[in-house]
RNA sequence: UCCUCGGUAGCUCAAUCGGCAGAGCGGGUGGCUGUUAACCACUAGGUUGUAGGUUCAAGUCCUGCCCGAGGAGCCA
């Protein structure tokens, strides 16, 4: 605040011209100011030009007007194409006519490079092209907005997790096991030893939960799996928090808070890129708590009346996700599933111990699942129990037995997936567009 | 891994029954005193993914391969 207020003073004082970003220009008005970007677009017409200058945070439409067609401006404004980066100096006042409501009149120009012929025109293109030019289709304003509001996102799970007193605990990312057994994981070497990219870092979470309390991690976790949907990355982020001492119940409600606090954040924020992405906010502004709760049970049931053909045991598949928030038209959470379709490390529900307390929370509008976790097994002889159930190799799993032997509780955790999350804020059609460089089966370029 | 569809100009696509390879955008040249993915005129631009086959003739039909997309399965 106080830098930019010897800005603005030294403008007024000394005339000395400041780079100043667009997305600040309503704090210079009508001063002579600096634009450092990039074309986006540029059109003539007779002795009036408009260059479309973006500089990373906005779009500024700028003009240069001239009676004299061979003008020095105007030989330099014809040299220029889609993507050259410029320097740009003039004053900037408000115009109606022009898209963003300010307009730049040019009185200087420097030019430090034209650009090729850029690939990316500002007409239609086709998928593979564009994944295979992602490293320029992230100046294109759809794939920008995105972007940005995944910047949002992060920022709000941060503070929302800050906020409450969590603990930021990183876990690692080269892990010695196949820590769940059940998924296809990216192995690496480890000097003479094998090494897998983490998957989760929600065991390590409960040893940090253990010493903090409450705790949370954040980072990337990479799937092996041969999945090609719009709704799987290869490399994907995800943020985990592990409590001690919760229950089921508590983290079903950490969970609605924090959707309900990424969404308002989104909404209080970024308005203007759900704009540009034309996401209709109605669904998200609806989204309250508490968000309808049923069981896996009651899942099974409702999806058979609506012409499903489900059973006990059955795991919910896209059409299933996509019914449930149909009928709903919220956010869903569905707890209390077998036994035999859940990680080992579940707790079995009281009388029942077929069913383990695991929670799901589905998003709207068919985005499927985005929250998965649950309540943890704290008691050390069931856990043992369970790990040779499952067939796991003992040794690797001694530390996270430990965890019961010492002062062991109840505790729950739950993982959210940043990408899934942010598909459904912006609507976007396919989960590749959510990250700068998607990750995906068969594609590793850029 | 399976199923379906596709690959033609830099990009998006067209090419009828197997019969001259075409348009818009982008590029270039010129015009236009407020444009909004500006507009108008002219212009350059092609090993039809690849290897074979059928045919007087293949972008078009057949076979293999390569690449991609959509979906399924898989998936804390």
């Amino acid at each position: 605040m106080l830098a930019l207020l010897i800005q603005y003073f030294s403008i007024i004082i000394f005339g000395i011209m400041k780079w100043v970003y667009i997305e600040d220009l309503e704090k210079y008005p009508e001063k002579k100011v600096e634009i450092r970007g990039w074309v986006y677009n540029k059109r003539s017409s007779g002795k009036i030009r408009f260059l479309l200058i973006r500089d990373g945070t906005g779009i500024l439409q700028c003009t240069m007007y001239s009676a004299d067609k061979d003008s020095f401006l105007f030989q330099e404004f014809d040299r220029l194409t889609q993507e050259s980066s410029l320097i740009l100096r003039g004053v900037v006042k408000k115009e109606k006519r022009a898209p963003g409501g300010y307009e730049m009149s040019i009185e200087e120009m420097d030019i430090i490079q034209i650009a090729e012929e850029y690939p990316i025109t500002p007409k239609e293109h086709g998928i593979p092209f564009l994944m295979e030019n992602r490293h320029l289709w992230l100046r294109s304003q759809k794939q920008h907005a995105i972007l940005k509001i995944r910047s949002e996102l992060i920022k709000s799970i941060r503070d929302f997790f800050d906020n409450r007193g969590f603990r930021l605990m990183d876990t690692p990312i080269l892990t010695p096991s196949a820590c769940e057994g059940t998924t296809t994981l990216f192995e690496t070497e480890y000097f003479d030893q094998k090494a897998y990219l983490s998957q989760s870092g929600q065991l390590y979470n409960e040893a940090t939960a253990m010493a903090f309390g409450k705790v949370y991690c954040f980072g990337p976790t990479f799937r092996a799996e041969k999945s090609k949907t719009r709704k799987h990355l290869i490399e994907f982020w995800m943020v985990e928090p592990e409590i001690a001492f919760a229950t089921l119940a508590d983290i079903k409600e950490l969970g609605e808070d924090l959707i309900i606090y990424i969404i308002e954040r989104t909404l209080d924020n970024r308005q203007q890129e759900l704009e540009i992405l034309e996401r209709d906010t109605g669904p998200l502004e609806a989204v309250k708590k508490p968000f309808p709760h049923i069981t896996y049970e009651e899942a099974i049931q409702i999806l058979n009346e609506n012409n499903f053909k489900m059973e006990f045991g059955d795991d919910f598949g896209a059409p299933e996700e996509a019914k449930l928030a149909e009928i709903y038209k919220m956010p869903v959470c569905v707890t209390h599933f077998p036994a035999k379709i859940k990680a080992f490390y579940m707790q079995p529900a009281d009388k029942r111990p077929d069913l383990v307390l695991g929670l799901d929370i589905l998003a709207s509008e068919g985005y499927g699942e985005i929250i998965g976790g649950g309540q943890r097994i704290h008691d050390p002889e069931l856990l043992e129990k369970k790990i040779a159930e499952h067939k796991l190799p003992q040794q690797a799993y001694k530390w996270y037995v430990d965890l019961r032997k010492f002062g062991s509780v109840p505790h729950s955790g739950f993982g959210l997936g940043v990408e899934r999350m942010l598909s459904w804020l912006c609507k976007v059609k396919h989960i590749r567009e959510t990250i700068p460089f998607p990750r995906l089966l068969y594609r590793i370029y850029p």
